[in-house]
DNA sequence: GGCACAGGAGTCTTATTTTG
DNA sequence: CAAAATAAGACTCCTGTGCC
């Protein structure tokens, strides 16, 4: 038995070992017959390969082998196809025996690509003589053009693959690049992705597109290339073809951030090539494609006419489109891997994640960084002139159980707005408990490097919190919504006993008893009076001892249901008075806000959800750079309107939550986006031209969320 | 030769299924 | 029903490819 599992641990086929620290990782059954479509040996089967269970050799595959089979599943019918087309000719034309059996002679030699290099499974590729099918198709374009084959077929494949452009070479790739650096060379009028070329990107545009976009070069290589309108081949028609190609592309702005954007089906794109517009006569046309990019170039080989297009603008060596996807994804808090299933759904080229990476790290979190710093020094400079009203939470922000982050939030509760986010990761500060106060230490230092004088403020119950605050001379407020989440929690539970039912019918009265204690009373001692005083209201008694509450202010009426009050020395009035009554409740209780809540907090961490979903692990930088959107996403929209009706009446909606009962909820008006077309202008305006400042201020940022602990006592 | 992009592989994670 | 096993998603790092 057991050495029967060691060798299920091993890939049957490349004889990896796939148990790693103890666990399988990325292995899959062969014989599975609930994999759909079809199990792995089912796949195999199909491409040949009979597999059989058997002893001493293992009934698992690693991700690996399932991949190259995928590839082989794929590109195997290509290659029969080959080898049925060469049947074909080889039958019908004379004497060419000999040339086919130097061919399959020669099928095995071919480069074997790196993933069907383990010996295991080569035993296999040769028993079903597919091993090169991958590599024959990738190969095929070194082959023709190195060995510069006669036959026919071959010459179509060379065309098809583009090499001739390299060959060809002249005009249509001159006219490509040279209209590329026109717009380097002249500043807007002529610049070929239109006058409205903003300064940031007539600045990028002002570097030759073959040099890294983050070096400052020289630019007397780009107006040599200029004069290409003035080509040997020049043709009114060519020159048409340029005005128009210009006058399509000045009208746009050079971002074409704001242009409408159109899903193009390629055969309808192409039939715009397929003609000469001169002669009429079929063209050549070759497409090159860039993440979302297409570009394609058009050569008539009748009259010399050559076009090339492009579908979006070009920043540096950069297509517009892929940034602006990227962004759009970034800022508006997707998910790459979801915008990537819904492109691949419809068949929508895309770029790569790598690219989207790429981007975020190099434009797109800078961007974040800075309008956020930018929007928090503005807040804390107003805020700075007054004494400070604020509310502090902390939040798990890690997947699972495992708080391995977590996000402190800072409110201005005068106008319900986030003006800070601290990620505090509990390694950094020695275990998870530690990590509110640390992130709660890190905003006020923040707070008092700015000139900000904290009034008050409202925060957890945390025993370390209070003495921090105690220590720092910083009045602190109680949550109203917290203490009555944690009672309520708590009598939830003693409801559950048999012989406590009847706490059941006091657990919403209990709660909104906390609201009223809060709002309604002018003292720590008034609160509490009123707060004790509900024991005796549940027992039916209305008059208490305490004279700063003596009576209770509701009307006398007589009740109609007699079973809801507790009895006199009942177990559930013991129970429950234990709760209201304790030592901590009371200090609570005393301490309980009367005019500022924390619920806006509540509603940012449901926001914040949305930024960064929690099964998802996101890198510290870029988690920080969620959070900042979140932020920026509430602050825009926490103070939304109620909608009116034509009547003049506000606009309600009825929500019907879990617990059961309905509420009426106000419905405000939708919820704006204005902060993630900004971020977009700041990256095309800001970012894209000169990184480097941001690029450093990010940098800083990432050191200071692993700053470690010591440095902040 | 430089750059952008694509994709493979390793690692960590959660969700689901299987097993005892 | 709980624990173990399995599958697969998500992320990082790295390398290869092809265009300019």
């Amino acid at each position: 038995m057991a050495s029967n599992s060691s060798i299920n641990d091993f890939c049957r086929f490349c004889l990896k070992n796939m148990k790693v620290s103890g666990v399988l990782g990325h292995c899959t059954t062969l014989f599975d017959k609930n994999k759909k479509p079809l199990s792995i040996s089912d796949r195999l089967k199909h491409l040949g390969l009979v597999i059989t269970k058997r002893p001493g050799r293992s009934k698992r595959v690693c991700r690996g082998c399932v991949a190259i089979l995928s590839k082989l599943e794929k590109s195997l019918p290509v290659f029969w196809s080959w080898m049925e087309n060469e049947k074909d000719e080889e039958s019908s034309a004379a004497g060419s025996a000999i040339n086919s059996d130097k061919r399959n002679g020669e099928r095995t030699p071919l480069k074997t690509p790196n993933a069907l290099k383990s010996p295991g499974l080569l035993s296999v590729k040769r028993s079903f003589t597919v091993s090169t099918s991958d590599t024959l198709m990738t190969s095929r374009l070194h082959i023709s053009t190195q060995t510069d084959s006669p036959g026919c077929s071959t010459r179509a494949t060379q065309v098809s693959l583009g090499i001739l452009g390299h060959c060809v070479g002249s005009k249509g790739i001159q006219t490509e690049s040279s209209m590329m650096r026109k717009s380097v060379a002249t500043s807007t009028a002529d610049a070929p992705w239109g006058p409205g070329t903003s300064v940031p990107i007539g600045s990028v545009h002002l570097r030759p597109s073959k040099r890294p976009r983050l070096d400052e070069e020289d630019e007397g290589e780009v107006s040599i290339l200029r004069p290409e309108p003035h080509d040997s081949t020049y043709d009114p028609a060519q020159l048409v073809s340029a005005v128009a190609e210009s006058s399509q592309l000045i009208d746009m702005s050079s971002t074409g951030y704001k242009d409408s954007k159109y899903i193009v089906f390629e055969k309808n794109l192409m039939e715009l090539f397929e003609t000469c517009p001169v002669c009429s006569r079929m063209s050549e046309v070759k497409t090159y494609r860039r993440g979302t990019f297409l570009s394609v170039h058009q050569k008539c080989h009748h009259c010399s006419y050559s076009k090339q297009w492009k579908s979006q603008p070009v920043v540096g060596s950069t297509p517009v489109g892929n940034i602006q996807l990227s962004a759009a994804i970034y800022f508006t808090g997707s998910s790459y891997f979801k915008v990537q299933k819904v492109f691949e759904a419809m068949h929508l080229q895309n770029i790569s994640y790598t690219t989207f990476r790429n981007h975020a790290n190099s434009y797109l979190q800078p961007a974040v960084i800075h309008t956020w710093q930018q929007y928090q020094e503005e807040e804390l400079r107003i805020l700075s002139q007054k004494r400070a009203k604020v509310g502090g939470d902390m939040r798990a922000d890690s997947p699972g159980h495992s708080a391995k982050f977590g996000r402190y939030s800072l409110m201005n509760l005068e106008n319900n707005s986030v003006i800070d986010i601290q990620l505090v990761q509990s390694s950094e500060v020695g275990g998870s408990p530690k990590m509110e106060i640390e992130g709660l230490r890190r905003s006020l230092r923040l707070l008092w490097s700015k000139g900000v004088t904290v009034d008050l403020i409202i925060t957890d119950r945390h025993p370390q919190i209070q003495k921090f605050l105690q220590k720092k001379k910083i009045t602190r407020y109680c949550d109203v919504w917290r203490l009555q989440n944690s009672i309520s929690k708590r009598l939830a539970k003693v409801a559950k006993d048999k012989d406590c039912e009847v706490v059941k019918k006091w657990q919403r009265g209990i709660s909104n008893h906390a609201y009223w204690c809060a709002t309604s009373s002018s003292s720590g001692p008034e609160r509490v009076a009123k707060w004790t005083s509900v024991v005796n209201h549940m027992q039916d008694i209305h008059v208490h001892d305490n004279p700063l509450f003596p009576q209770c202010q509701h009307p006398v009426r007589l009740s109609s249901d007699r079973n809801k009050w507790f009895q006199p020395g009942s177990k559930a009035l013991f129970k429950v008075e234990k709760i209201l009554t304790n030592k901590k409740v009371l200090t609570d209780v005393a301490r309980l806000s009367s005019q500022y809540q924390t619920s806006f907090l509540d509603a940012f961490h449901s926001v914040a959800l949305r930024f960064t979903p929690r099964n998802v692990v996101f890198p510290p930088g870029e988690r920080l750079c969620r959070l900042y959107l979140a932020a920026m996403h509430f602050n825009e929209n926490s103070s939304r309107i109620q909608v009116g009706t034509t009547a003049g009446n506000w606009r309600n909606a009825t929500h019907f939550p879990k617990k059961g009962g309905h509420t009426l909820e106000p419905v405000k008006t939708p919820p704006t986006q204005r902060y993630v077309h900004n971020l977009i202008s700041d990256v095309f305006e800001e970012i894209v031209p000169h990184p480097q400042p941001y690029l450093k201020r990010i940098q800083e940022i990432q050191l200071s969320c692993h700053r470690p602990s010591t440095v902040l006592h």
